[in-house]
DNA sequence: GGTTGTGAACAAATTCACAGCG
DNA sequence: CGCTGTGAATTTGTTCACAACC
């Protein structure tokens, strides 16, 4: 996955009850996986957690967990360790997703559907609103339980008439920066593109892509090491 | 998206035309981008590329695009800029993609069908050779045009048969690890997860997570940041 | 002139190791 | 004693800036 933030600018607001640090990219992107092994913790009926156990959960080393934490400010306990529900409180806090962040699917190709079918983004904080194509002959088409397809001439209504902050590029590659524009001339906030080419918008709006095949190529290339290593030894 | 490498193991083994540097992780994670890039690139009829030009292309900086290729060689020419060709060849040839990998889905619901019928795959290297679920009501379903859903109980089989080397988890959470477990044993050597737990296996098979709703928490981080400098200022 | 390739400077991230506290 | 929180050390990654070369 590549980030790519337009104009990060200024460092965060410090209030009173965070501290001043600011906190480091590495960590951000750590703070969803932390966030989600927790939920699975609670679920399991545990009230606290160590930073050792959640290490062993996320795949990462205690140590870092610590650190990472240290971020958002001191809340364990010595001896004792995290309090579960307070971390999710205060991790949701940081993520800011103390509310809903409603989204809209573009493109309602195996993708697009999949995307926005998938129950999780609503349960995890971000409610699939609405899908939209330029395919006249899939306007209408049901989606799941209550999304239907409709006109991507329409984004710039649905967008702001739901409060959609968060656009999600599900289309082929040659139309995708022009799919970028159209959200960012809406007004959406943020974008995730899955298309496999580098869009870009304007300085306030965040791109992030995530390209599946580089995925399975990085897994390639550790793969062919080891067989260099066989050939070699 | 959570890294996750078990056990890196030993420096790759040098060859007599690949330089003795070991390609670090940060750069290997963007060759793929480059490569994308490259094909677009060459489609568009140019021979060679500057570095500017291309770090343009990929959203990062012409430094970072030299010193990524200094890595693998020197194989530009100065005052001319790199040769296309070449470079797809050497960065396929970094990345083992001097053959075609094999993947196998597990998990024929919507994102597992999406994910099988993506040419996109096929086109860079990875065709999708086999779908399974465990859910009979599905076996036989066509996905594609050249697929249908296989019981997961002949993994073992459909792996070796097919000499598949990548498998893909796109499963509900609580079944994935299991997945991942038979995967294992199967033979494949890597596996990319979409299913939002962390799965482990053997040391010498590397695991790739892909959290697509992490995805969108991060960029709810940054967006946050933004309202926090409103508030403040 | 133009562009690469790369040491050196800098910045970010990780890990160590242990003091500090419950 | 157990576990967090964090400075310090280390490693990794990025950027600069310019010599080398076409």
């Amino acid at each position: 996955m590549l980030e790519q933030r337009n104009g990060r600018s200024a460092p965060p607001a410090p209030t009173p009850d965070s501290p001043a640090h600011r906190v480091p990219d590495a960590t951000v992107n750590r703070l969803p996986i932390y966030l989600r092994c927790l939920g699975d913790v609670a679920r399991s009926g545990a009230n606290t957690i160590s930073s050792e156990r959640l290490a062993e959960l996320a795949g990462v080393n205690a140590a870092k967990v610590r650190k990472d934490f240290s971020y958002l400010g001191s809340y364990g306990t010595r001896g004792v360790g995290y309090d579960v529900e307070f971390l999710v409180f205060q991790i949701r806090r940081q993520l800011g997703l103390t509310h809903d962040w409603p989204v809209i699917v573009v493109g309602a190709g195996n993708l697009g559907r999949a995307l926005a079918n998938n129950g999780g983004f609503g349960e995890r904080g971000f409610p699939v609103t609405a899908i939209v194509d330029t395919d006249p002959s899939k306007y209408g088409d049901q989606v799941g339980e209550d999304l239907s397809v409709e006109p991507m001439a329409e984004v710039a209504t649905i967008v702001s008439e739901r409060d959609i902050r968060v656009g999600v590029i599900a289309t082929p590659a040659s139309v995708a920066q022009g799919v970028a524009d159209q959200l960012c001339d809406a007004g959406v906030a943020s974008i995730l593109n899955f298309a496999p080419v580098v869009v870009t918008g304007p300085a306030h709006v965040r791109v992030r892509q995530v390209d599946l095949v580089s995925e399975l190529q990085i897994l390639s290339f550790y793969e062919e090491q080891d067989e260099g290593r066989l050939d070699a030894g």
